[in-house]
DNA sequence: TATGAAAATGCGGAACA
DNA sequence: TGTTCCGCATTTTCATA
């Protein structure tokens, strides 16, 4: 799908204020509401969005800790592989999981209460998952940056 | 603030469906419009809601690639830090970046269309960063989970 | 531009401390 | 009795043909 300006400036949009009516977004990048509506369509149908989400605070949730674990496995077969992350998927203080070349297979992006609730964490479903060997939890001071997609750079948009 | 099991249904289907209308949300959750729309500007004004977005596809977007990237500078000075993390954050290409304690300063997610552009951003911009005395980059073969919060359990909710 | 749908707001009433 | 939250009705705004 060939995307123009106007659908960058949709883009744009719509990643810092997924909430936007249709009308607003129309006028702010100075195209007719239905014009806008139809763009918006396309945009969905193919795949480009892939969805809307509420951000949610995970302090004011009370989850002020970010650990950031490298994990090996004992093999990596594709079915070892499939295993583990069926298991991972599951919990649901993982932000995210890359499996990796280079040392380590996976690296997970896990969401903690504390450190108390980080072991528990630890123990109950990080050692729990199959096939796994190797274990090493880093944890954040302070996060930097955090965001799903790519900025739109304006030169593009 | 005090959340409830309604706070956290609401919740849960936002994080889901970032774009549901109020009424929709109001009758998913069994409560009326009104009830709804005041207990979401009250999550909202709480800052539990930090913002809605557009989630794209980095794929569709032609940013095939993910990259992993530790790095670490010549100084833990706070104005290093500060230094390095203004100019991280300019960095479009930046998903995510985390001071971390342990062997690197930085643990830093990044999208970019191939190898070629990767060498390109890295050159560019990771080199060039202020007080970066050394660059570890993994590639990640596959995205298991990516999301920006925790999961809201349905125990809780 | 028109028609119906949805959101914001004000008011009354119920539950609870 | 004061506070908090629900629900209904009105007004205004918005989506869509």
């Amino acid at each position: 799908m060939a995307l123009d300006r106007i659908d960058f400036a949709i883009l744009d949009t719509l990643q810092k204020d997924g909430r936007i009516s249709n009308s607003a977004l129309a006028e702010k990048i100075g195209l007719s509401q239905s014009a806008c509506s139809r763009r918006l369509d396309q945009l969905e149908k193919s795949g480009v969005i892939e969805g809307y989400h509420a951000r949610l605070s995970n302090g004011a949730l009370g989850h002020r800790m970010t650990a950031i674990v490298h994990i090996s496995l004992s093999g990596q077969f594709e079915k070892s592989l499939a295993e583990f992350e069926a298991a991972i998927k599951r919990c649901p203080n993982v932000l995210s999981c890359h499996l990796m070349s280079g040392e380590y297979d996976y690296v997970v992006r896990i969401a903690a209460k504390d450190l108390e609730d980080y072991e528990r964490i630890h123990k109950e479903w990080l050692t729990a998952m199959p096939h796994v060997i190797k274990i090493n939890s880093s944890f954040a001071l302070r996060e930097v940056v955090d965001r799903t997609s790519m900025g739109i750079r304006p030169e593009t948009a």
